[in-house]
DNA sequence: CAATTCCCGACTAAATTTGTCAACTATTAA
DNA sequence: TTAATAGTTGACAAATTTAGTCGGGAATTG
């Protein structure tokens, strides 16, 4: 398992799509809009995605994408799975002889490594994320109350303002 | 925290070269031959590693490169954190108002998982993987004077007994 | 038909990996 | 002692792979 930023942009737009399919299947452009993700990068993920059947995709107006299975079924090692093709990462083929008589010294590190991360990976799903992440947002709305007053200074320039 | 080959390779190297420094310093000549990582690669990694003063070098002939301090001193973590330059995963450049008024839904999932991953390889060092290893060459070691008598057939190559 | 949206392939940019060559250091021999 | 030599690090550039962009096409809806 490899973590790049082709996978955490993968999971991004996987999450803002889990938390608005509710609403019908979510576009693209929107995603790219709101996650600041190039739509052509996102065309090429999904196109990922899709193949990997984690997603289901409606053409023509209104279409979009939508999640292939429920949020809590799918997790983020389905996703970065699906988006960064494996590399093999031991070295040596996956084969047990990696090189020489001796497996290469490292199989074993990454090995275990990779199962640790991937297990880390695969109990985190996009259910649990979107219940986090409502909640989150919940508790920013509050603070924003209360920063408002602080934050009304003088000295506010555009690009400060252009950040809300 | 990024998980790419690049720092995998330098891993592989520093394990090699912890296995070997009891002998005095270790060539990357050496140590290229051994995991068929390009001699190239290798001096670039470690240059890296001698900048974030995790080895030693000594020119000359019988120079080489030592670790710089006790294998048990020495996690993976410090060793990727070397090569593989931070490249600010969280996309937000690390700012918590990331974009628009909530910061990006994925930040704290980095967050979380970058923390996950690197006290992981915290906590595993070069002198804990040097000990796994020796057991289990130890055990190899066993296994294949077995193997010995099967495999003693007479197409026995020029390059497979050169491997030894 | 016209607008919206997904879909696919070629193209460009960036990072990784390898290759080449120069500079340095200890040994060796005269 | 000094110069030649071989072993080694260090910097730079080429080649390969991966990340990301661009343009045109196809399906669907109204």
């Amino acid at each position: 398992m490899r973590l790049t930023t082709k996978g955490r942009f993968a999971v991004t737009a996987m999450l803002d799509l889990a938390m608005r399919e509710a609403n019908g299947p979510v576009t693209l452009a929107g995603i790219s809009e709101r996650q600041s993700i190039s739509l052509s990068y996102l065309e090429q993920l999904f196109g990922k995605l899709r193949r990997s059947e984690l997603v289901d995709s409606v053409r023509g107006p209104g279409g979009g994408y939508t999640l292939a299975r429920i949020p809590a079924d799918i997790s983020v090692a389905d996703i970065i799975a699906a988006v960064d093709e494996p590399v093999d990462a031991t070295q040596c083929g996956g084969r047990e002889n990696c090189h020489d008589n001796h497996r290469c010294m490292t199989h074993d590190l990454w090995t275990n490594l990779n199962a640790t991360i991937f297990d880390y990976l695969a109990k985190v799903t996009l259910g649990s994320l979107v219940e986090k992440q409502r909640a989150k947002e919940a508790a920013a709305k509050d603070n924003n109350v209360m920063q408002d007053k602080r934050e009304s200074s003088p000295r506010m320039t555009a690009s400060a303002s252009s950040a809300l």
